[in-house]
RNA sequence: GGGCCGGUAGCUCAGUUGGUUAGAGCACACCCUUGAUAAGGGUGGGGUCGAAAGUUCGAGUCUUUCUCGGCCCA
């Protein structure tokens, strides 16, 4: 007997996976075979499932977020395909905003080209060609893993339609009136020379001046307070000149201090809070003093100062008003406020009828409202104002202090708050808080703390400030009426604003005559045409009124919105107020979010520490189909940790589930076909095939379950589980001889082909979502026709009958027996009296009960030994006692079993 | 600095309403196999659950503080 007569594993299905050059061809076969169309055909009809994609921002290449936010996108696109849904993904992408403009302008000053000297439109050209240029990077570098979608047909913040869209979605707030003028404090670059948004400021340390100044006390109604000075301490001194008003709180105690230290501050008498008064004393290097007096800080009331520069000019008047934002926590107790430079500042003295005035420009210079020192850039006015506060005798101390201070994102230039015109969205005129409240209530969240996250976000916003003082992007559609300075708010307008829109683009907003945008009924002249733009979270925010809800393939409201948890405050968030405001409700079903991508060690990745792996390398390395495992093996809900040797430890389960599926392809010989589960005969199989069916079932019923929950590192941790312990360890092993041995007629070795068939076809099915690559090499190996696909399948359907918990518990019984087996035969190993198990025969002694259960089963067979004897035995302290021999006699030359005497089945 | 979330074996993850010696797979060690072979099988050694204190008859599971990390905000 020679090893022809055996049946061998025989496939085309290679071991070793070269995942990195098979892949791409993959690719092009999807794109050949034209899946997504295919995919749409093959469920049209079907309930949707739509899962809207957040726009990535169409710059640079793609880092290992982005990547894992496209395959979870896919994965679960898949799942709900494969479980008969129509699942349409539309990709899409984030065109606008300041970072292609900075590369723009970058370029620019490169060539030494001035912006100012460039037209706008030819500007605006060279941005949106630069976007262009990056949505094709993204989409090879997309589809390289393995995600399926409308490629053609994706959606672009910059589509004439979508920018006409976006107009119409404004003059809805406007029409409505709760998009209004405002004049508020915002973060200014004086680098960019625009506002930023939340989302563009990065706060980092910085070294301020700081310094304490007096005011003194010009009118009081408390005679103790009469000549004295409040004392205030600020990190910015440039905004002494905006000074309008001091902040006490009425809760605190104040100190009236002598100051006796030889200085320009002998015999004057100023006033702190007392529980800042040793910091202060120690700051200001105060050796003697006397405290006059201990008051309360109710006493301030209707106490008038005198601005530090009051002789040169500054002779307004500055009251002290009451706030809450006043604490200890440093400097004086007092609060010096410039209501154009900062938001506490600026709400407060709005309620005392003080208003902010236009103090610093575009630049950062002081304007003229700021008397002497009008041109001067604030960066560089902290050293003059302290010297002229110095010469006035009004400088107490001054110093450093090294703090948190906001910057800009792009340009790393610290921030300054600068009051500006600006257009906002109110949270309350029409009740706008309320109704994403409400909205939130309805959403389902995975995990379901991003309910609390976005909830606690969207109950303590301020109004969305949505204009920008930028050009690259969607204008503000806005006229201003030169006689009475009110909005223009006509339908017609808009209207006539987005058809422009929809034919060339919003570039001509800023070239045209704007009497083409009015229409007839309004006469250019007595209007001013706003050049504002929309922030980009504008545009995103609507994009599911461009996108689902004008075509006819997707469904408004989206069944899911998935991003990184980060955007709970970005785009699930700007959807959230958009949709509300427009349309009252939610754009989406539901959210699910994931954490951030962080190294081994659970450290965020970043260039400086060189922790940051790129997602082409590990392509490169590895393959798709790692990266996907990757993703579907770790919990998202926490942040995902990545490095070598993580991903090194998955690729070696991959190779784990890949050889289990190159072991039944082999004794397939690659000849798949196709079971009716629910015809399959289950009684005319044997227990052990019915056991493995029994399996299937409960893993199905596993696999639905966390598929609803969109918990796939449990689901898969099951899948892996099936492969090694139930199929690879125990049923492959024990079918072995059956498949090898067996003639390929016998009754019992077509049973096991049976059930392989049933797990090929289940394992392809349930891996699909996941190992898109590799169930379709496989797929395409044992489906010779043409233009197929795996994911054009449905998941596999597990008939209820296959369920049998009464054989299932028997099963457990004999398995125990089978590990206490192992361990015997284990024994007999380390003493080198055996080397295979089927060196071996066993004798197994059990107690009655589970005698009566295990008499009828051949365990040679399942423990795979040459013989094994079963006895009843109640005199043994276990339930089992397994002991081990050296089987005797001859090895059979077909199935190596060792027997004395001829081998049954081979002679 | 504030808010939120998290820290279970080397790695990825389970641990139901607090209750028997904390689980799985991978990795590791040793052995076997050479008819899944750059594969396969068996056995085994690893955590006291980020740290401390507390509540309780009893805590990975509740409370507080601290620490480390992440996200968001200032």
């Amino acid at each position: 007997m020679s090893k022809e007569n055996i049946n061998l594993p025989k496939t085309a299905f290679s071991m070793k996976a070269n995942l990195p050059s098979k892949e791409p061809s993959l690719v092009e076969y999807w794109d050949k075979i034209d899946l997504y169309n295919k995919l749409r055909a093959s469920t049209k009809g079907k309930e949707k499932f739509i899962l809207h994609d957040g726009p990535p921002y169409a710059n640079g290449n793609i880092h290992m977020g982005t990547a894992l936010n496209k395959i979870l996108k896919d994965i679960i696109t898949k799942f709900h395909q494969m479980n008969g849904k129509d699942s349409v993904y539309v990709p899409g992408w984030d065109c606008h905003g300041l970072p292609i403009e900075w590369k723009i302008e970058e370029k620019y000053k490169k060539n030494k080209k001035n912006k100012n000297e460039v037209p706008i439109t030819e500007f605006r050209k060279e941005c949106r060609d630069f976007a262009n240029k990056w949505i094709k990077v993204h989409k090879d570098q997309f589809k390289r893993l393995g995600v399926v979608g409308d490629w053609e047909n994706y959606y672009s913040t910059m589509s004439f339609d979508a920018e006409a869209q976006i107009v119409r979605e404004l003059g809805k707030f406007l029409k409505e009136g709760s998009l209004y003028k405002g004049y508020k404090p915002v973060l200014w670059s004086t680098v960019e020379k625009t506002a930023l948004s939340d989302a563009e400021v990065e706060y980092m340390d910085h070294t301020s001046d700081t310094i304490y100044a007096s005011f003194l006390i010009k009118k009081t109604d408390l005679k103790e307070l009469n000549d004295c000075e409040i004392i205030i301490w600020t990190t910015t001194p440039w905004t002494i000149p905006a000074n309008k008003a001091l902040a006490y709180n009425k809760n605190l105690s104040y100190l009236i201090i002598q100051l006796q230290d030889d200085s320009d501050f002998k015999n004057r008498k100023i006033v702190v809070a007392k529980d800042l008064f040793d910091s202060v004393i120690k700051d200001c290097n105060i050796k003697n003093f006397k405290i006059l007096k201990e008051i309360s800080g109710k006493e301030f009331s209707g106490t008038i100062c005198k601005h530090p520069f009051f002789s040169i000019g500054y002779e307004y008047d500055i009251p002290m008003l009451e706030a809450r934002f006043v604490t200890t926590e440093q400097g004086t107790g007092v609060v010096h406020c410039a209501p154009s430079h900062g938001p506490d500042d600026f709400n407060l003295c709005i309620n005392n009828g003080i208003k902010a005035l236009e103090t610093v420009d575009n630049d950062g210079r002081y304007t003229k409202n700021i008397p002497i020192f009008e041109g001067t850039h604030v960066f560089k006015a902290n050293s003059i104002i302290i010297e002229k506060l110095k010469e006035l005798k009004n400088l107490l101390a001054n110093g450093k202090l090294n703090h948190s201070y906001p910057h800009s994102w792009r340009s790393k230039a610290p921030l300054v708050h600068r009051a500006t015109q600006q257009w906002f969205i109110s949270m309350e005129s029409h009740g706008l808080r309320k109704k994403a409240l409400k909205a939130i209530d309805q959403t389902q969240f995975y995990p379901s703390k991003g309910k609390e996250r976005i909830k606690s976000m969207i109950e303590t916003r301020p109004d969305w400030c949505v204009s920008r003082q930028r050009v690259w992007g969607v204008p503000l559609p806005i006229f201003i009426s030169k006689k009475t300075g009110e909005v223009l708010v006509d339908d017609q307008v808009f209207e006539n604003i987005a058809q422009i829109y929809e034919k060339e683009g919003s570039d001509c907003w800023f070239s045209d005559d704007p009497q083409r945008f009015l229409g007839k009924k309004y006469k250019a002249k007595d209007y001013e045409k706003l050049s504002d733009i929309v922030e980009v979270w504008f545009d995103s925010g609507s994009t599911h009124s461009f996108v689902l809800e004008k075509r006819k393939d997707l469904k408004w409201p989206a069944s899911m919105y998935l991003e990184g948890s980060d955007q709970h405050r970005g785009w699930f968030h700007s959807s959230l107020l958009e949709s509300c405001g427009t349309r009252g409700r939610a754009p989406y079903e539901s959210i699910l979010s994931h954490g951030f991508v962080v190294d081994g060690k659970g450290h965020k990745m970043s260039k400086s520490l060189g922790n940051a792996i790129a997602p082409e390398d590990i392509l490169k390395k590895y393959g798709a189909d790692i990266l996907r495992v990757w993703v579907t093996a770790s919990n998202y809900a926490e942040d995902l940790r990545i490095d070598y040797s993580i991903l090194e430890q998955h690729a070696e389960s991959y190779r784990k589930i890949r050889n289990t599926f190159r072991y039944i392809l082999g004794n397939l010989n690659d000849n798949f076909s196709e079971t009716n589960f629910e015809k399959l005969d289950l009684k005319s199989l044997p227990e052990l095939e019915q056991y493995m069916l029994h399996k299937i079932f409960v893993l199905n019923e596993i696999f639905q379950k966390n598929f609803k929950s969109y918990t796939f590192h449990n689901l898969y941790k099951e899948l892996l589980n099936f492969c090694t312990v139930d199929l690879s360890a125990f049923y492959f092993d024990i079918r072995k001889d059956t498949l090898y041995c067996d003639p390929k007629n016998s009754e019992k070795r077509n049973n096991c082909i049976k059930v392989l068939n049933i797990i090929l076809e289940s394992l392809l099915s349930w891996f699909a979502p996941i190992l898109s690559f590799t169930t379709e090499e496989i797929f395409k190996l044992i489906n010779k026709e043409d233009n197929k696909s795996i994911h054009l399948k449905e998941f596999v359907k597990i008939p209820k009958s296959w369920k049998n918990e009464k054989l299932s518990e028997r099963w457990m019984k004999l398995i125990r027996i089978r590990d206490f087996a192992n361990i015997s035969i284990e024994n007999k190993r380390m003493e080198k009296i055996i080397g295979s198990s089927l060196e071996a025969t066993i004798k197994i002694k059990l107690k009655k009960k589970l005698h009566d259960i295990a008499k009828d089963f051949d365990f040679s067979e399942i423990c795979i030994t040459s013989g094994a004897e079963l006895s009843k035995e109640d005199n043994i302290t276990d339930e089992i006692l397994v002991e081990t021999f050296k089987a005797e006699g001859q090895k059979c030359n077909v199935c190596w079993k060792i027997r004395k005497g001829k081998c049954e089945r081979h002679g």
